[in-house]
RNA sequence: GGAGAGGUGGCCGAGUGGUCGAAGGCGCAGCACUGGAAAUGCUGUAUAGGGGCAACUCUAUCGAGGGUUCGAAUCCCUCCCUCUCCGCCA
């Protein structure tokens, strides 16, 4: 969420970081509200100040042995009503014009950070690395491919249970997911995250909390009867963990690493990549999340981004880094990197992570505080995937894909998998 | 789902109409005492918003929202949540 403060008295310079995105915004009326806001207040305040004192004033009155029912307090009294009054009108219409300024103020997406470079959309990402050497050659399979003709999953029977998008992994298909979802926990618990298995029903505040709402409904599954939704990352509960705490400086950073399901709608996406893992309604994912000191986030975002690098490595898939461009940004966050994981079969990078730095922006909306001495100061978030499971499934069957029909898996998995290779059945 | 109890500061807990943002305790921080520590003593210790260079000050907040009153943590109404027992259940 935008500053409030910031809406009041520097309305040009969001204009002009929202224009980097691509948005055409006209601030003045946003800042009028925010204005207004700020003069009703005042006024309320100070009418609110007068009517305290008579209060007092008629109890001390009272105290001192004046007749409650004389002239004297009758007087006292009918000011006090006339305050009343007053303070009831003001309040009205303040709480309509801060509904509407908060309304508003949670549908702007956050600022892009000074280094995010500027740009339309995807195009204009930009890499920043790669790792690895990417397996280029005629005749590899697509992970659906192999993953059907090892029996691994059914999509098919997935959409008598559910619908479409969705899968049912079997056998050795459901051992390496569940081998990769540990493998990732293991990997990341070992270098200081804090493993959290939360709720993946989660409250429309916790949504809002995190960016999702209120622009996002549509991407997310409702529960019918509660006001509770399906989560669409570990990110929106982890945020929520936190929600309205006061984290004391010492803690900080607060390092989380959260397994969930995750659940989106994909609503707008009808034809792309209908088969196989990469665009499911449900998909396991393992979500790094940090809580940062305000002034450490920019190093807090190389870090968490390594740490989801090193998964990719551990796995030897090969990976390239982009950095977003400001036209490509997700809502809530200021800066991005971009993880693609190289799909040998599909011949093509496709995005495995993002790692984001969000500044203040989902701490606002959730407040998430720290304390240094006097001074209260919004704390930092980032998250970033690490990694998906589903996609990285695909990648390592299409890069370990062999020419008997095998697959063969990197040597960090045998531990959690049991075996180096998966076998055509 | 049925029955009951309860929601007060970081925590415990007092407070049933009048300087109550709230006693007391614990915890925490600083200072004193000490060779150092414990113990002890003193001082300080909520959040948000507004105003002020600042010291500071104003307003709001005792689960949420309404109401009564000059004045509400305290009285009334509605809602939410938590806990306990029973039922059901992994």
């Amino acid at each position: 969420m935008l500053d409030q403060r910031l809406v009041r008295e520097n309305p040009e310079l969001i204009a002009t970081q929202l224009g980097r995105r691509g948005m055409d915004v006209d601030l003045s009326s946003l800042q009028e509200i925010a204005q207004h806001q700020r003069d009703l207040e005042q006024q309320r305040s100070t009418l609110q100040a007068e009517g305290n004192r008579i209060g007092k004033e008629v109890g001390l009155k009272i105290k001192g042995g004046a007749d409650p029912k004389g002239a004297e307090v009758a007087e006292l009294r009918q000011q006090g009503n006339a305050i009343k009054q007053k303070v009831s009108v003001l309040e009205d219409e303040e709480k309509q014009v801060a509904s509407k300024l908060k309304t508003q103020l949670l549908t702007f997406p956050n600022l892009p950070s000074a280094e995010c470079p500027d740009g339309k959309d995807e195009n204009d990402n930009i890499e920043v690395r790669r790792w690895g050497t990417p397996r280029e050659q005629e005749g590899l399979e697509e992970h659906w491919a192999i993953a059907d003709r090892l029996g691994l999953l059914d999509s098919e029977r997935s959409v008598r249970i559910a619908q479409s998008r969705f899968v049912t992994l079997f056998g050795q298909g459901a051992r390496l997911e569940r081998a990769l979802i540990n493998f990732m926990l293991d990997l990341h618990g070992g270098k200081g995250y804090r493993e959290v298995l939360p709720p993946v029903l989660v409250n429309s505040a916790s949504l809002t909390g995190s960016g999702q709402l209120p622009k996002f409904a549509e991407e997310s599954f409702r529960c019918a009867d509660d006001d509770l939704w399906l989560t669409p990352t570990a990110e929106v509960p982890v945020t929520s963990l936190h929600r309205d705490e006061i984290i004391p400086g010492a803690q900080l950073p607060l390092k989380y690493v959260a397994y969930s399901p995750c659940f989106r709608r994909e609503a707008g996406s009808y034809g792309r990549d209908t088969r196989g893992l990469i665009r499911l309604h449900q998909f396991n994912k393992v979500e790094l999340y940090w809580f940062v000191h305000p002034d450490h986030s920019e190093e807090a975002h190389a870090q968490i981004t390594a740490d989801a690098e090193a998964v990719l490595q551990a796995l030897e898939l090969p990976y390239r880094v982009l950095e977003l461009c400001t036209g490509d940004l997700g809502f809530s966050a200021s800066r991005t990197y971009d993880l693609e994981v190289w799909l040998a079969g599909a011949g093509a990078f496709r995005e495995i992570s993002s790692c984001s730095v969000c500044g203040d922006f989902q701490a606002r909306r959730s407040s998430i505080r720290t304390k240094e001495g006097k001074v209260t100061r919004l704390v930092h978030t980032l998250n970033g995937s690490g990694l998906a499971i589903g996609r990285t499934m695909a990648a390592l069957l299409e890069n370990g894909q062999q020419a008997d029909g095998s697959v063969l898996l990197p040597q960090a998995l045998v531990p959690y998998f049991g075996g180096d290779r998966i076998q055509p059945e």
